[in-house]
Parts: structure tokens; sequence; C-alpha cells
DNA sequence: TTTTTTGTACTGACCAGTCAGTTTTAAAAG
DNA sequence: CTTTTAAAACTGACTGGTCAGTACAAAAAA
């Protein structure tokens, strides 16, 4: 059982609410929002269904919410891992660090893949945007300002390729090799960034 | 109107799947494949119902031939590409073409990226994996056969990455900066890929 | 003549959301 | 410590609507 949840405020009902992300984050990733049910969420998080609508009120605020958690979750983990003594080092950091939250939340992973593009959410996805692939572009304007990176580096659109880059590769690892040590998919993907694979 | 459909064996029935085809992977990429109806494809596609089911029995015999069909155009446009003088060379022509065909046929892209990890789909994520991914392995490959790329590099998992990390941008760059040149994109992630990045 | 499409009407399953009633919790009163 | 009280949390049967798929007769196309 894998899920976004970790800790929160306790009390009874902040307890409900995460069990409710949990059940519903693996659904969603297995089927897809729509196709996921408030009656199955409900059964596997072992609450009654009128507990759903009690606690978010509709299907939709308790996606946005699982959304919004999640997000958040990311967002702390990566840009704890920014620091480091050279620019350089911290991406490779940030990079590990997002390896390693998808593996332990891969549900999370394919449910932000496959959702975060319907126009539904976009809070959420602004907040991704501003505050994960932000980390990303931080650490590449402190490159750049360190003089390791090309000044003309287009930071955006290398932010969202690293992270695109590290979401798929996690995502099919999982799927398809979950064997193969995160260590040496991490060893890969920094040679790349790093031009060690070419030339 | 962009849809994945272009050309086919003509004849009336051939013309109504393909316009079915191009209805279906609009209206999937905006609501995802539960949320859109079969009502609204025919809609869409001037057509009655009936011929929907006329033509393809069920909704999920529909997409699935939405999404071989799909694969089968990216597959052809990226081992088209894969010719070059070096590798490297079809490295960057491979990452362009990708990167044109996702210009062309954005919507597609994010059905694509939302509905590949269902589990509903295995045939057409196989070929996917087999005909797409695959031409980045054997580019890859033979860039370590000519000896400009360590010989130790996962294959596989570079492979993955290089098409996840241009999808994201395609995709991003279609949602956020659709007037941003492709070829600045294409420039950035070829910059990336050679190392002319850092260091 | 055969194949394909149309349009309308129908069905049966499914599902988000409601609501009246029940249980739990915690604190105040005796 | 026990009882009372009231709010907060939870329950599950029910409802109204939606949708995939069917049926079919008539029309259009090949």
């Amino acid at each position: 059982m894998t899920t976004v949840v970790t800790m929160m405020a306790s009390g009874r009902r902040a307890e409900t609410r995460l069990r409710l992300f949990g059940a519903a984050v693996e659904l969603i990733a297995e089927q897809g929002y729509t196709a996921t049910t408030v009656d199955a969420i409900a059964e596997r998080a072992g609450v009654a269904k009128g507990t759903v609508f009690y606690n978010f009120g509709t299907k939709e605020a308790l996606f946005s919410g699982l959304l919004e958690h999640g997000v958040g979750l990311l967002s702390t983990a990566l840009s704890g891992a920014a620091a480091g003594e050279t620019a350089l080092d911290a991406l490779d950091a940030v990079v590990m660090a997002q390896l390693r939250f998808f593996e332990e939340y891969g549900a999370f992973a394919r449910v932000l893949l496959a959702e975060m593009w319907r126009t539904a959410w976009q809070d959420a996805v602004a907040r991704l945007r501003r505050d994960v692939l932000g980390v990303y572009a931080d650490v590449l304007r402190r490159a750049v300002a360190e003089g390791a990176v090309r000044g003309d580096l287009d930071v955006e659109t290398a932010a969202t390729a690293v992270f695109g880059m590290v979401l798929t590769v996690a995502i099919e690892r999982r799927a398809l090799h979950p064997d193969r040590p995160i260590e040496r998919v991490h060893a890969t993907l920094v040679d790349l960034l790093h031009g060690r694979v070419t030339g």
C-alpha cells in the first residue's frame, strides 16, 4: 500500500481524509479519475460513501485536495534536496530526490502524468509549475550564475525537460524494471545531463 | 482541427473511421477516455451514433484502433528521421521529428501521455515501446558502436529518458508557449543531450 | 443487390450526490 | 466516577440522471 500520505495534523477527521487520499491515489493511478468511483474509493478506505461527501463535498474536491497534498510533499522533497556545494551537485541531488519520491509514491507519479493536463485542476498544476519546476529552474539559474552553464540556456524549457525526463523514467522503471537499482537510473540521467554520454 | 489522421486506404468506410479517430482524439485529449462519450464523438465527427458501433463494435475498440493508428504514424515519422551521417546527427534528427510530430498532432501527444499507463491498452503500449522507443534505442546503440557514446550506457533507460523529455516539453510548449519556435526548443534539448550545457 | 449510414427510440447498468438517522467524542454537570 | 448533552463524524439506502450498447426500418451509396 503506497500512499501519498505520511503525516499531518492528527484528529479523527484528518485521519479519514488521509485514508481517502491513499485509497483514491491508488485507484486513480490504475483507472484514471473519471473511471474511479466514489464507492470504490470509500470501500478501499474502509469508510462509508457518505463520509467522502461529508469530508470533501464532491469527488472533484477530493481529487483537488489529493493533488494539492501530493504536490506539496513533492515540492518539499525537491527543495529540501536543492542545497549543495555547487549548483551542479544540487541538480544531481534534486534529480535523485525526485526519483526517490516517485519510488515511494509511484501511484502519485502516474496520477500526475495522466491528469496534469486537464483544465479542471489548474490550481494544483500552477502550484506544480511554481513550486516543483521552480526548484529545477532555480538550480539551473544558480548554475548559470556560477558559470557552470551557458548564459543563454533556456532555463524554463530545460527545467521542464529534466522534470519530465525523470518522471517518465521513474514510472517506466517501476512498471518494467522494478529490480533495477534507482542509483543506476540516477547515474544514467546524471551522465546525460553532464554530457558524459556523448563526445 | 488537428487530427492524428492524414491518409489511409480510401473508401467510404475508411474515411468514416478516420473522421471518428479525429473527433475522438480531440475529445479524449481534453476530457480523458472515460469522460468522453460515444455520442460526443459521433456528433463531432458528423456521424450517427449507430455508425460508430457499426464500424468499431465498442468504444474500447475505437480507442484501441486510434492508439494503433497514432503509434504507427509516430513510429513511421521517427524511423524515417533516424538516418544520418553519424549516430549523433541521427539522434538530433529523431528528437526534431518527435517535436514536429507532436506539434502537428498535439492532441495525440496528450492522449498518449494520459492513457499510456492503463492496463487496458497493453498492445498499443507494447508497440510504442518496440517501434518508438526502439528507434531511440537503435540510434543510441549505433552511437555506442561508433564510439561516440560510452560503451556501458544503459541504452533502455536513456531511450525512455529522451522520449519522455521530448514528449513533456512538446506538450508544455503547446500549452504555455505556443509562440516559442520549435527550433529553439530543439536546440535546448540537443544541447542538454550533447553536454553543451554543463561543464 | 449489397454495403453502409441514418435517426429515433429504448434498455439496463452504473454512479455522483442527498439525507434522515446513528454512533462517537469530549466536555460539562451531578 | 457516572451521567447528561450536544456537536461532530459517520452511515447506507435511495434518487435522478447519464451513458454504452441495441434494435430496426428507411435511405443513400457503391
